[in-house]
RNA sequence: GCCCGGGUGGCGAAAUUGGUAGACGCAAGGGACUUAAAAUCCCUCGGUGGCAACACUGUGCCGGUUCGAGUCCGGCCCCGGGCACCA
């Protein structure tokens, strides 16, 4: 065995291994139970960095683990290639797209190998290639054919200058990135799919999702937004017209005293007709941004119509107001505005002079003063006539009857959810497969015609997508009647590839359908892993394609993802790392100077996965300072001579130093083996694995047993560790004597017998303080442990002279001696 | 603004179900080995007081529940993620 641990030639080694023998192609397995590990495919922005880094180690060393347990393992990887980078990188250099990401993917890839992750690669895919979004832009039509694609107007930001559509995350500031023009708000048309249609499953199968985290459920609960209220009427007496109002508290309609519209409300349009001021403001108000964060925080700012509208409960009139806080999509944007009892309409109501009217005040009579602020609490109704008294379940009862008897309002569910907008204005990504034929209108791509190519060959300026400019992509023939059309430009958010390649690794070599039974054999994903920044869109979105490819018989299960890992992000300075920002690190020079297994050892031990993890570059020495020390450790064990463990091992009498020895190695094991198969606490599994070879320092080896102990303890070691740095690992498993490859082993048990101890130590607590340890057997009464407890020497200064009024014994742990004058 | 997390030594963190706060590691200081350095090994390491034994104090802030609170409850402060066209 070499003397010192050389990491480059051994995890050329181990790589090599795995490659040559294929240690991680998987098949369908009827017999074994199946394991599918997936962390979320990387974007090929040029380099792995550490965020990267620390998903696929988190990703493998699960993989490896469920394989030494036994299980049919698949961990595939592929490539989340189109999107905005790659349109940015070719503007700025001057290289297509295609051609800059074919390159990042390659070089990606070799440091992917580099890291020594177990993926099944002849499963790779990337998203760019026709082979997979062909039967991307199939699926759209079998969604298009269900009815759960539409078109309709909305919102983009629009660079007057560059005229291009921009992404939010190009807008700063209220202007162009590039460009640095005042963004504009442009309305065009724009293909929608129906997740709303899937709402409530959506909703309801959360509760499923055991194996998430409550986290990441409570968000996409929020998100989704399920709310039960009323619709109610509101008269416009001047334009004999009605106007539905969507609210949650109809308790408080009695306190209404303005209905506000979004600038967006056809009324609002109507009304400003005739009135140039309106009119103006609502210009300013259709100015704001897009996006939702600007909305919520933006002055609050509004004018009234001059119209009137009837309370349908009062009958009372109250002022028609446009406000630029009203959601254009929500509710049908229009709501009744109650100051006393809403917040944002109170500061509205303040800023305007409108009245406030208290109608509702707390349920155990304690003061509400609503001129400090409204009163958002559900209570008891005031000033409410027939109403008076009632909490919120009976008024909204009450009303929601009185509202049905004169047909001015419904019951209604609403969720925040939107539908998803699909369509993007850019180059790189799926083209969307419909033909715009002006005889016979929007017109689907016939199924035999797809894949709808992406030409790669193409020049970026900055000013619009290049398939705008080229004819020979857009210039068709209908497909229904033949005569000249025109072919659509705009391609797909990248989302829609994201939200089922999970499922295309299951069978990336079928030609003939998006997916095949093997689908249903590999689904769901028993292990997902991947940023919390996804929580909410990319995994609802996934869910939602999920449901639908249930639907049309492509898979039978109804979730995606059975169990969820959501790491925590990698910070540099305090901010996420991301490609955006520029603040990334490579991993690269880390592995050349300590190898891949350094940089797992320490990314695993820095945090555990959940948490977010500061990155320093400090740290990484002591990970290589531990492979050396465990090196070492193994060769001082193997350089006079190996030891074999046979089972006559097993039932040996051991002295009291071998029992520790054993005691601390199969306790170590019970740890380790529940932090890597249920709480992923791989830093903990770590460090206790450090305090192991610590103990195993410290052991002192003289007999021939003493010598078998200690190959125990550095087999169990070995094994232990091998799911996190399986190169060194799989080099010091043969050196320790074994035979086969520590990638084919089996989990380590634990040995029941050696966990048993003839006597355990005891905290004693006076008052809840520590004031000493007693040892005692572990099945001593708890008459006993009082007495032992109260007889101790450091306890009695703390006792003597005050009354023991209670003794509280914590099996196996403690004793709390409650004292007092 | 709304939704979801987090806050523990000089630093990364541990404490799994309310039961010894700081395991494990980094940095720092001291020592051994060496001609010297690197590497390695050993010791110290939350704060205050004390030669020491030990005592008091300490988990963002304020209050509460409990024999006992980093952990549970109420209120606040700060930091991070998401907010629908970054992925």
């Amino acid at each position: 065995m070499e003397t010192n641990y050389h990491h480059k030639q051994i995890e050329a080694d181990a790589q090599k291994y795995w490659n040559k023998n294929r240690s991680f192609v998987t098949k369908e397995d009827p017999k074994a139970e199946k394991f599918y590990c997936l962390s979320m495919f990387p974007y090929p922005s040029g380099n792995i960095h550490v965020g990267h880094a620390r998903n696929y180690t988190i990703g493998d060393v699960i993989t490896r683990h469920q394989k030494m347990l036994g299980k049919n393992v698949m961990q595939p990887i592929g490539w989340d290639a189109f999107g905005l980078p790659a349109e940015n990188a070719a503007i700025k250099n001057n290289v297509p797209p295609a051609a800059w990401t074919k390159q990042n993917i390659a070089h990606m890839k070799y440091q992917l190998q580099q890291m020594g992750f177990g993926y099944d690669w002849s499963r790779e895919l990337a998203t760019c290639d026709p082979s997979y979004y062909k039967w991307e832009q199939w699926f759209f039509l079998q969604l298009y054919a269900k009815g759960l694609v539409y078109k309709k107007n909305s919102v983009v930001n629009w660079d007057p200058v560059d005229q291009t559509v921009l992404a939010n995350e190009q807008v700063v500031n209220g202007r162009g990135w590039r460009s640095g023009a005042v963004i504009e708000r442009k309305e065009i048309p724009q293909w929608f799919l129906k997740i709303t249609d899937y709402a409530e499953e959506l909703l309801k199968d959360l509760d499923k999702l055991t194996g998430w985290p409550e986290q990441v459920r409570t968000m996409q609960r929020n998100w989704i937004g399920k709310s039960i209220g009323i619709n109610m009427q509101f008269r416009i007496p001047q334009y004999n017209t009605d106007i539905t109002v969507y609210t949650t508290r109809p308790d408080t309609v009695l306190g209404a005293t303005f209905v506000a519209l979004a600038a967006e409300h056809p009324l609002a349009t109507k009304a400003a007709l005739n009135n140039p001021a309106l009119s103006d403001f609502i210009s300013q108000c259709k100015q704001t941004t897009t996006m939702e964060a600007d909305f919520a925080t933006m002055e609050k700012v509004g004018m009234d119509t001059g119209l009137k509208a009837i309370n349908p409960v009062t009958g009372e009139q109250i002022p028609v107001w446009v406000a630029n806080y009203v959601l254009a999509e929500y509710g049908g944007g229009a709501l009744m505005a109650v100051p006393a009892h809403d917040q944002r309409d109170w500061e509205f109501a303040k800023k305007y002079d409108i009245h406030i009217k208290q109608v509702v005040t707390a349920e155990d009579g304690s003061a509400v003063n609503i001129e400090q602020a409204a009163y958002t609490d559900k209570g008891i109704l005031i000033n409410s006539g027939k109403y008076d008294s009632l909490d919120y379940d009976a008024a909204f009862a009450a009303i929601l009857q009185d509202l049905q008897q004169h047909g001015l309002g419904e019951q209604q569910i609403n969720y925040r959810l939107r539908d998803w907008g699909v369509s993007r204005q850019r180059y790189w990504g799926t083209p969307i497969p419909i033909i715009n034929c002006s005889s016979c209108g929007t017109v689907p791509v016939p199924e035999n015609d797809l894949p709808v190519l992406l030409p790669e060959e193409v020049e970026l300026t900055g000013a619009g997508s290049p398939l705008g400019k080229m004819p020979e992509f857009y210039e068709v023939a209908c497909p229904k009647c033949g005569i000249a059309a025109t072919r659509e430009t705009d391609t797909f958010d990248t989302f829609f590839e994201s939200s089922w390649y999970y499922a295309r690794f299951a069978c990336p070599d079928q030609n003939k359908a998006m997916l095949d039974e093997r689908a249903s054999y590999w689904t769901p994903v028993d292990q997902y892993i991947g940023g919390i920044e996804h929580a909410i869109l990319h995994l609802l979105y996934a869910r939602f394609f999920h449901k639908a490819m249930r639907d049309l018989g492509l898979v039978n299960s109804d979730e995606p993802f059975a169990n969820l890992l959501t790491q925590g992000m990698v910070l540099k300075d305090g901010s996420k790392m991301s490609k955006s920002k520029g603040n990334t690190v490579d991993p690269q020079e880390l592995i050349e100077k300590y190898g891949a297994d350094t940089v797992r050892l320490f990314i695993m031990f820095a945090a555990p996965p959940e948490q977010s993890l500061e990155w320093s570059d400090a740290g990484v020495e002591g990970a290589y300072r531990f492979l050396k020390r465990l090196w070492n450790t193994v060769h001082h064990h193997v350089s006079d001579e190996t030891v074999k463990i046979d089972k006559s091992y097993y039932t040996k009498l051991f002295t009291s130093e071998q029992k520790k020895m054993r005691h601390k190695l199969h306790s170590t094991l019970q740890k380790v083996s529940d932090d890597l198969e249920r709480r992923f606490t791989f830093n903990t599994a770590i460090a206790a694995n450090m305090e192991l070879l610590n103990a195993l320092g410290s052991f002192q080896v003289e007999s021939q047993l003493d010598k078998q102990v200690r190959q125990e303890v550095l087999n169990s070691v070995v094994l232990m560790l091998a799911p996190i740095v399986p190169h060194v690992t799989h080099t010091l498993w043969n050196e320790l004597g074994n035979s086969g490859a520590v990638v084919e082993e089996a989990w380590p048990a634990v040995d029941d017998t050696a966990l048993e101890q003839d006597s355990i130590t005891f905290v004693v607590q006076v008052n809840g303080k520590v004031r000493a340890n007693i040892t005692a057997a572990p099945d001593t009464s708890k008459e006993n442990l009082e007495k032992l407890a109260i007889a101790n020497s450091s306890v009695q200064k703390f006792t003597e002279n005050k009354l023991i009024k209670k003794v509280i014994v914590v099996p196996g742990k403690l004793i709390n001696i409650v004292v007092g004058e």
